[in-house]
DNA sequence: CAGTTAAGATAGTAACCAATTACTAGCAGC
DNA sequence: GCTGCTAGTAATTGGTTACTATCTTAACTG
């Protein structure tokens, strides 16, 4: 029994890297991101340390992966949980609470963030993971033009102000959960904080 | 020329120990505090790595000490921004500008703040990050409860998650300024982020 | 089934880092 | 002027990490 895993022992590249970035978000759901060594990614996935440079260049490189994947599945899931959605507030509230899915799902993801974003140089990661937020703040501040057109939310509303806040909403709640380690804690606590949010956006008539 | 600055070559044990919790919090206003090592900081206040072994025990305690700075410093700040505003909501304000304040004159905090909270194992500075987390969000709690009672914030407003959004929108305008590498961003847009949030707290009457 | 090759194992290396240790300069008090 | 103390230096140690050179094997292919 050399095998444990119901996986064959060699892998094609493609699916080797894909394998190596799954590794890499489980592992940041468990430890601070920047002491992923390559070598605990390699056993995670029942392979050496040596055999990851195959397929990566550099580790650089495997986190760069990493956060290609972590924006296209979030940006993904928060626009499939918009449509069909006319109401711009209502659809936030679904972004809202897909986004607050995912990271329950991927707890990994917030630290890796967190992680990238600390970085004063400009890695290929980081870049990716500005250019992650930036789009989503784009797709905020859509639905909060909307709103205000619509006469949904109060013109009064700095549009820029209400995507930092609505962001900065999601990453409390992250934040507060991490500290008490309680993660599943943050589904309960959502909805009230939404609801502050909603109340200081929505167009009182 | 061997001692360039205008310090003694020698300080005693408490001065040092005062000077090396400065040279991390500038160090980590400029890099990844989990990058910081103990060269860089004794380089930084011109002196040998192993020099600073005399006065830590380990580059743990150091990181504790450190936290126990910012958070005594956090605290006294905001605690010196409400004192003598009856209005809660004007007070929570003034503690508003003031954490930001504080955020653009140390921007090594946030990073460190961060970093402490990635750690997954408990470590003493981890500790009292939390705890520094916990008094903020009580002393938040209890200008909201004030507010309640006194007519200003309405009374549907869960507390808790009302403190939890307090947090988290400060931590969202740091995080974006943290993206866009202009930390003075955060006092031009912190005053229409604020304005959302305590429209979605206030009483309509 | 033989030959090819992509994928993995093994065993390194150089760089770096926290912590330790042997030693020294300066100073205070008797 | 000797002693003891504090603060610092310089060199070193043990351990870790990303990355690499070389050998080996598993899996397809004609």
């Amino acid at each position: 029994m050399v095998n444990p895993l119901n996986t064959p022992s060699k892998l094609p590249a493609d699916e080797r890297r894909a394998v190596t970035v799954e590794a890499v978000i489980a592992l940041a759901g468990s430890q601070n991101p920047s002491d992923i060594t390559t070598a605990a990614i390699a056993s995670h996935m029942n392979l050496t340390q040596g055999a990851l440079f195959r397929h990566f260049p550099s580790k650089d490189a495997i986190w760069e992966s990493v956060m290609e994947w972590v924006a296209d599945h979030l940006l993904a899931q928060i626009d499939r949980a918009a449509t069909g959605i006319d109401s711009p507030l209502a659809a936030m509230q679904a972004m809202f609470m897909s986004h607050i899915d995912f990271v329950v799902e991927h707890p990994g993801v917030p630290r890796m963030m967190f992680g990238q974003l600390q970085n004063t140089e400009t890695t290929a990661a980081k870049k990716i993971a500005q250019t992650l937020i930036k789009r989503y703040a784009e797709r905020i501040g859509a639905r909060i033009e909307q709103g205000k057109a619509n006469g949904e939310i109060a013109p009064t509303v700095e549009t820029r102000a209400a995507a930092t806040l609505f962001i900065g909403t999601v990453q409390g709640l992250v934040m507060q959960s991490m500290l008490s380690g309680d993660l599943a804690r943050m589904r309960t606590d959502a909805p009230g904080v939404f609801a502050i949010y909603q109340r200081g956006m929505r167009h009182n008539q």
